[in-house]
DNA sequence: ATTTTCAAT
């Protein structure tokens, strides 16, 4: 019973490799999206999903995420019976690496369309968000604008997800060196790379890409 | 001071 339930959770190792947030992530060639996903069934009861996925080879782990998204939230697309009224819900994801510009793209225009999905995207580092021209740059942006919301994780979204993604057994989550420090000079640097957003609108940002 | 990145071998 044990063994399958650990096969859900992720392994404290692998965890704790691709979500540090170190400033040189070496060797992390892989990409980690542990979800929690709420669905509002009433006015005050709720159903609840969670998991993690990891990217496969030419698919990044957020096109994986939207693939079995109709399996996590059926009635999304309000396709059930006729005149059943969609349902709402709101997705919470955590992502060892922020999504790079095509994904955030594809998120955006999906999201657009999805006015009855919330999405909350934390992530442990930044993916090629150096330059200050980077296309990356320009799709975190667009998801803002989508209405995403995304935050740098911190020491309670670390620890959360130790307790919820994690076969953690029974050891405690332990703290490596400059979490904070790091947490800290990436949320500052998240910030200022959406700082410039609030002008245009999304349908704007859509035309100037040609979608 | 400098180092890396949803690989490519």
């Amino acid at each position: 019973m044990i063994t399958k339930l650990d096969s859900v959770l992720l392994p404290q190792k692998k965890f704790i490799f691709h979500y540090k947030n170190v400033r040189w992530a070496k060797g992390r060639h892989e990409t980690y999206l542990c979800f929690v996903v709420k669905r509002r069934v009433g006015p005050d009861s709720m159903t609840f999903d969670f998991g993690h996925l990891r990217n496969r080879t030419g698919c990044h782990v957020e096109m994986l995420f939207l693939r079995y998204l109709g399996a996590l939230c059926p009635g999304l697309w309000g396709n059930g019976i006729a005149g059943e009224r969609r349902l709402s819900y709101s997705i919470t994801w955590f992502c060892s690496w922020s999504p790079c510009a095509n994904c955030s793209i594809k998120l955006a225009q999906f999201l657009s369309q999805m006015p009855n999905l919330r999405l909350r995207i934390f992530v442990s580092r930044l993916y090629f968000c150096d330059m200050e021209d980077s296309q990356e740059r320009e799709g975190l942006r667009l998801l803002k604008k989508a209405g995403v919301q995304i935050t740098i994780m911190s020491y309670k979204d670390f620890f959360y997800c130790w307790q919820t993604f994690v076969a953690k057994r029974q050891s405690r989550f332990k703290v490596w060196d400059e979490l904070h420090q790091n947490s800290v000079r990436l949320a500052r640097k998240l910030h200022r790379i959406l700082q410039p957003c609030e002008t245009e609108d999304l349908r704007d940002a859509f035309k100037l890409l040609g979608l």
